[in-house]
DNA sequence: GTTTTAAGTCAGTCTTGTTGACATTCCAAT
DNA sequence: ATTGGAATGTCAACAAGACTGACTTAAAAC
């Protein structure tokens, strides 16, 4: 039941199969966003203030152009939701000292805290996840999820894990 | 570098792979819906639709109290879905033999083609995906998924496993 | 000096989720 | 036979978060 390639056993390729990754990934994402949603209401913000927040502090710095190729959504979008944030005082803008068109982004110290919350509930679902299953599924799951992104989203999330 | 368990190689619990994860969960949810959603602009559906289509699709004849505990929206949310595919004839209720008060529902055969077509575009990506990694990685994929799943979630992925 | 780029803003629309209130139907238990 | 509660459907109002399109400002690049 190992990588016979040579006798190619496909069995993991049938329709069923397919549509067990299918369901898995959609109930799977329910629970992954599950935990910092709770908290997220509280603070009475979404999601996209979670995902902005996210890639903030993974890039501190960035630049507006960067978050809008990273998160995939339109500049009013993301406007919307930057705006509260720095009007909430959970990030701040800084003028670029070389391009000083560029606006550069950063969690302030409020930010920061409430970005680590989020994280930490998110991270302790995935690490129990993890701890279940063992490494050689870990690292299963990465590369199904690396194969499934689309070609310039996967240069994006190598780069960040490169970095 | 295999499943140690007794030296406890944990490396793969640090914060960084978590991070990891959490980032390939959303850059390929990204991916995994893009097929589906270019489809469904032409149709002037949404993804709600094609949630809807898909577990009618798998549960046939499923009432409207099950589906909603599969999808997890209110009765309001998907009954507007659900009126918009009736009334476009791609979806047909039939009320209860026994029980009256439920309504089955079923997709039409014109249900069941744009249906199909949908699931070939998404299957498409997944068996790309699952083609490069190979099985194990595959098992693994699976294995994590379902380990982040919500419990209750994780009881009705399992059963429509087996149905 | 003109063009392009980065960012921000205003206005309007759409999908998809939410609450709350209420009506209908009908099974099941008293 | 009546009644309580469950399953379903519907109306109205609202909010988050995405979108398009048009436009401004500032600064860099040519």
């Amino acid at each position: 039941m190992q990588n016979d390639r040579t006798g190619e056993n496909l069995l993991f390729l049938t329709d069923e199969q397919l549509r067990q990754g299918i369901e898995a990934m959609f109930f799977a994402y329910r629970g992954f966003t599950a935990d910092p949603d709770r908290i997220l209401e509280k603070y009475k913000y979404g999601r996209a203030h979670h995902r902005a927040m996210h890639f903030i502090n993974r890039v501190p710095g960035t630049n507006v152009n960067n978050l809008l190729n990273i998160l995939g959504v339109t500049k009013q979008s993301l406007n919307r939701v930057l705006r509260t944030l720095i009007a909430d005082n959970l990030v701040i803008l800084k003028v670029g000292s070389k391009d000083r068109r560029e606006r550069h982004l950063y969690l302030t110290d409020i930010g920061k805290s409430l970005e680590k919350q989020l994280s930490t509930a998110q991270s302790h679902r995935m690490r129990e996840a993890y701890r279940q299953v063992g490494p050689d599924s870990v690292a299963g799951f990465k590369q199904v999820l690396e194969a499934m992104m689309d070609p310039k989203l996967q240069i994006t999330y190598k780069k960040l894990r490169n970095s």
